[in-house]
Order: structure tokens, then sequence, then C-alpha cells
DNA sequence: ATGGGTAGTTACAAAAATGTGCCTTCTTGT
DNA sequence: ACAAGAAGGCACATTTTTGTAACTACCCAT
């Protein structure tokens, strides 16, 4: 078995209950929609309805279950503006910032991928 | 609507049938297992029932599944040896390899999203 | 008072992913 | 002869994820 305490990588132990680093990750962001709210918010905070529009073919259903999983899992936040009628703005935390550069190289993988097909 | 054709991150349409990197990136390697398997591949070169081993809780069928699906997505390659009796070696192809620095930040972050909870 | 924008919710349905248990075929070692 | 390892396959069941359609409530402008 590999040493998945003390490699290259840090730590990875394979006990489930996300005790993978890897499996946890996989987790949290690995869904149909995920990447792109996330990409969507690396550019700059939005507004539900806003984020909405740019998303072809979510439904509102899906959109406010992503953002709630998102936010319980701290990556990003939401917050209610005092206007009138009142807006929800949603923007990544700093774990969500930290996510970036992950979905950068993720995006340029498939990009790469797509070319070789 | 952000440009998703010429920002800094590449090409991302959007449209649906994986047009969209990200999305596309996320339906090969984002699934449950997906990422332990390759993490595992990306030290060696494994036989299938090495893999069994070393990943707890995953089925055979599930193993195989995924193991298909790698291939046909073109991340990973299986090679029947000429031992009595065979064996089946896999290993990542090219794009595997190219996949491995992407595995290893969503594994770093994976740490840093364990260490805050 | 009507339409349209804000941000959702609800009940239900379908699809996709994962899991369970057992069977197979080949081969080598005892 | 029999067990056990190698690499699966098959039928079925459950869980998880996504989707559909309609509905709410608030506010603003015409």
């Amino acid at each position: 078995m590999p040493d998945f305490k003390n490699d290259q990588y840090g730590t990875c132990t394979l006990t489930v209950e996300r005790a993978c680093p890897i499996e946890l990750a996989m987790h949290v962001v690995g869904s149909k929609w995920k990447g792109i709210i996330l990409y969507l918010l690396s550019h700059s905070p939005m507004y539900y309805n806003a984020m909405r529009r740019e998303i072809p073919g979510i439904t509102q259903r899906i959109l406010t279950l992503q953002l709630r999983n998102l936010e319980v899992d701290g990556i990003i936040e939401r917050k209610e503006t005092n206007d009138n009628p009142k807006k929800v703005l949603y923007y990544l935390t700093a774990l969500g910032e930290d996510f970036v550069p992950v979905l950068k190289s993720i995006k340029s993988w498939g990009n790469a991928y797509m070319s070789k097909q």
C-alpha cells in the first residue's frame, strides 16, 4: 500500500467518511453544477437571478440547492442586501478563493482533453 | 455574461453536452472513486486485484465500472499480461499523467479544507 | 391592478451512481 | 481433488442527484 500519510501530496488516509482529502474535495465540488457556479463566482460576487441567467439549463430548485450546499460547506457566503426589493448576493469565502487555482487547473486540463477528442 | 471564450482560464462555453471544460472534467473524474483510483495510478501502474485491496469499501463491480469509464475516456489504459494466469495492468495515459498535477492541487486544497473543520 | 423582477419553496418524477450477493473461467499450488 | 488467487459478469436493489411544474411573497413602475 502506498504511503498516503507521507508522500509528496500530503495526507490521504483512504478511510471512509471523507477522511481522504481527494474524496472530500470531490464531494464538495464535484457535481454537475458546482464547478460552473464557482467559476462564475471566481470572477465576482453575484446575485441569485444573475447566476440563474448565466447558467443555461439550471433550474431554480437546483441552483438554490447547490448554493445551500456550498454555503454549508463553507465555500461561499450568502448575504441579503438592504435593497428594496431585497436581493441576495453570493460570493466566495477564503476557502472558496483558495479553490480558484484548482478550478483553473481543472479547466485547462479540460480544455486539453477537449482538443484531443 | 462573463466572457468564457477569452479570459485567463481559456474557453468555457457553458453550452450543454460537455462543451464546458470544467463540466467535462468534472464528469470524467468527479465521482466517488475516480479520484482515488487516479491517485493510486499516479504512483505506479497497478494490477486489478491490487487496486481492489488498496481501496477499502469498493466492490468489484464498481471498480471494474470506473476502470472501464476511465479507459473509454482515454485517461487510463488496460493491458493484459502474458502471465499465467493472465493479469491485467492498469496505467495512466499521457492525458492521465497530465491530470496528476490537478489531482495534487485538489488534494492539497482538500487537506486545507479538512484542517479548517 | 397588471406585469415583471426579486428569491425562493413544494410535491413529485426521472435519471444516474453506487451497492449487494452470487456466479464464472482460468490457473497454480498442495 | 480441492482451495484459492486472478479478473471479472449478472440480476437486482438502493441511494443520490437532477429535473419538472407550479406556486409563494415581496416590491416597483405603468
